[in-house]
RNA sequence: GUGGGUGUAGCUCAGUGGUAGAGCGCCGGACUGUGGCUCCGGAAGUCGCGGGUUCGAACCCCGUCAUCCACCCCA
C-alpha cells in the first residue's frame, strides 16, 4: 500500500465531490442569511506577517499558530517571519486599521475561509478548518450583540437545527463573581477550567479539583454557589453588589436578553455566568453556541473593542460571531440532515459512445443537450453499452442517449431512462425536451437521507439521536 | 502534551508460532445495440515500517509512524 505518501498531511483533508457539495451547501445558506442581514464578503490572505498573529490569542493561542518559514535570508537562521492566519477575527482587526477611512462607519462583514491551528487533531478537529464570520464594527450597542445572535439563529434554523443553545455571559461579569468568591486573579483561569466540568464530573468532582488546584475550601464553596445550573441574571447581580464593572456588563447581557426577545435568537440564549472562551482579545459579552451531542461547541464569539486598537492605536468598538463549518458539518451528517437535492448526480444524461465512427455525431448531441440546458457527459470510449450504462448508472445519471448507425441514419436518438428501464427513440429535436420533463423526478434516483424539513420535525428531543 | 486501543486485498474485517482468508467492490464471461437480478471464472496484499526472539513470526518483544478514543484545549 503507498497509502502512507499520498495520504494528505496530518490534520489536512482531501474534499472528494461528495463532501464538496455538502459544504457548498452548507457555506450557501451561512452566506444567504449572513447577507440577509446586510453583511458583506470580505476575504484576506492565508498568511499573516507574524507579528500580526502574536500576542493576540491568549499563551495556548500563540502555541498552536501555525509558523511559517520565509524562503530567502531566513532559510538557513530556521527564523519564522510568517504564519499561517488562526482566526479570521485578527485579520479582520488588521484590515479596519488599514481602510478605516474607505469603510463605513458600522462595517459589517462576513467572512468564509479556512483558518490553521497546529493542533491535535481529533474528531471535529483539524489542522485546517474553516471559519464562518459575522462581525460588526464601530458601534458599542447591544444591538449588534443581538443581531448576531439573530443571524446565527437564522443559519442554524435554516440549516434544520431547532435544539441548540447560545449561551451569553460577560468578561467583566466573570472576573466579578470569581472575585466575589474570593479566588485571586492569578487562579481565575484555572478555576474556570474546573467550573467549566461541572456537567461532567458533578459538584464534589469540582470541588475536589478546585481545591486540588490550589484554591481554598471557602473560596471553592463559594463558587459552586454561584456557578450552577440555571442561576439566573439577577441571583447573579446580587453576588456582584459594589461592583461596577461587572454590574455594567450584567447590564449588557441584561439588554442583549430582552433585544433577543424580538428575533430568532430570543428563544435559544441561555446565561451561563460560568461560560469562558478561550481567546485572550475578548473584552465584553461573550458567547457560544452548544447542541446536545457534540462536545465541543458549533461556534462562538464576542465583543472585543480593544483588538482593532492594537494595530492602529485608536480603538474600536466590535463584535463578531464564528460559526465551525467542520462541527456543523459533523452533527449534520451524524443525524441525516442534508436535503436529497444535496446529492444529486454530475449529469442528467450520460451519451454513449457507440462505435469510432459515431464519436463525432455524439459529440455533436452532446453540444444540442447543453445548449437546452441540459448537463451533459460523454463517455469517452466506444466500450460495450452494458458497461456504459453500468457507468451511468453507477453514478447515478439518470438517462443515457444512445446514438448508433441505425439513430443516425433515421435522424433519430435513444434515450433511455436509467430509474424506469424505459426507453424511446425519437427524433433528435425533441431529446432534449424528454429529458427536461422527466429530470425532476428522476434526479433523485440514488438520492439518501432526510430532507432539512425532516430533520427538524424529528430533531427537537436531544439524546435521540441515532 | 498525557494515557489506552487499532494498523492484514480498493472497502469492512477474520486469522493468537507452521505455505495469506471471507464478504462487498472491481475485471471477464453466460447476455456479440443496453445497467440493476442470478450463475461461472479472474486479478489482487514484502500482513504500516524498522529491528529483535525463534528451525519458523500477520501472531511474541522493542522501537517508530499512522489512525481512533479518553484527558487537555478548542471551531
Amino acid at each position: 500500500m503507498a497509502s502512507q505518501q499520498t495520504r494528505p498531511a496530518r490534520g489536512m483533508r482531501d474534499f472528494l465531490p461528495e463532501d464538496v457539495r455538502r459544504r457548498d451547501y452548507v457555506i450557501g445558506v451561512v452566506a444567504a442569511v449572513y447577507q440577509r442581514y446586510g453583511f458583506e464578503p470580505l476575504e484576506t490572505p492565508a498568511l499573516e506577517n507574524i507579528e500580526t498573529l502574536t500576542g493576540k490569542y491568549g499563551e495556548e493561542g500563540n502555541k498552536l499558530i501555525f509558523k511559517v518559514l520565509r524562503r530567502g535570508e531566513h532559510e538557513s537562521s530556521g527564523e519564522t517571519d510568517l504564519a499561517l492566519r488562526y482566526d479570521l477575527t485578527v485579520p479582520l482587526a488588521r484590515v479596519v486599521a488599514e481602510y478605516r477611512g474607505k469603510l463605513p462607519r458600522f462595517f459589517k462583514r462576513y467572512q468564509i475561509q479556512a483558518v490553521w491551528r497546529a493542533d491535535r487533531p481529533a474528531r471535529g478537529r483539524f489542522r485546517e478548518f474553516y471559519q464562518c464570520d459575522v462581525d460588526a464594527i464601530g458601534s458599542k450597542s447591544m444591538v449588534v450583540e443581538a443581531e448576531l445572535c439573530a443571524a446565527v439563529s437564522d443559519v442554524l434554523l435554516a440549516l434544520g437545527f431547532a435544539a441548540f443553545d447560545i449561551k451569553v455571559n460577560h468578561r467583566a461579569v466573570l472576573t466579578g463573581l470569581l472575585s466575589a468568591t474570593g479566588i485571586p486573579l492569578p487562579f481565575h483561569g484555572t478555576a474556570l477550567v474546573a467550573i467549566d466540568k461541572l456537567d461532567k464530573i458533578g459538584r464534589d468532582g469540582v470541588r475536589r479539583e478546585l481545591v486540588e488546584r490550589g484554591i481554598g475550601e471557602p473560596a471553592a464553596d463559594a463558587a459552586l454557589d454561584i456557578f450552577k445550573d440555571g442561576v439566573t441574571i439577577e441571583q447573579v447581580r446580587g453576588a456582584l453588589t459594589g461592583r461596577v464593572e461587572a454590574l455594567a456588563g450584567l447590564d449588557d447581557v441584561r439588554q442583549i436578553f430582552e433585544l433577543s426577545q424580538a428575533t430568532a435568537a430570543g428563544a435559544h440564549l441561555r446565561f451561563d455566568p460560568s461560560l469562558a472562551r478561550g481567546l485572550s482579545y475578548y473584552t465584553g459579552a461573550i458567547m457560544e453556541i452548544a447542541v446536545a451531542d457534540l462536545p465541543g461547541s458549533l461556534g462562538g464569539g464576542g465583543r472585543y473593542d480593544g483588538l482593532i486598537g492594537m494595530f492602529s492605536g485608536e480603538d474600536v468598538p466590535a463584535c463578531g460571531f464564528s460559526l465551525g463549518l467542520e462541527r456543523i458539518l459533523v452533527v449534520m451528517a451524524e443525524r441525516g440532515m442534508f436535503p436529497a437535492d444535496v446529492q444529486k448526480p454530475s449529469a442528467d444524461v450520460l451519451v454513449a459512445l457507440f462505435d469510432e465512427q459515431t464519436v463525432t455525431g455524439a459529440l455533436r448531441l452532446a453540444g444540442e443537450l447543453r445548449a437546452a440546458g441540459l448537463r451533459v457527459e460523454v463517455y469517452p470510449e466506444p466500450d460495450k453499452l452494458g458497461k456504459q450504462m453500468k457507468y451511468a448508472a453507477g453514478k447515478g445519471i439518470p438517462f443515457a442517449a444512445i446514438l448508433g448507425g441505425d439513430e443516425i441514419a433515421a435522424g433519430q436518438v435513444t434515450i433511455k431512462n436509467l430509474g424506469t428501464g424505459e426507453q424511446v427513440t425519437l427524433d433528435r429535436a425533441a431529446a432534449a425536451s424528454h429529458v427536461l420533463e422527466r429530470r425532476a423526478p428522476s434526479a433523485r434516483l440514488r438520492a439518501s437521507g432526510a430532507s432539512a424539513r425532516q430533520a427538524e420535525s424529528r430533531a427537537p428531543s436531544p439524546g435521540e439521536e441515532p
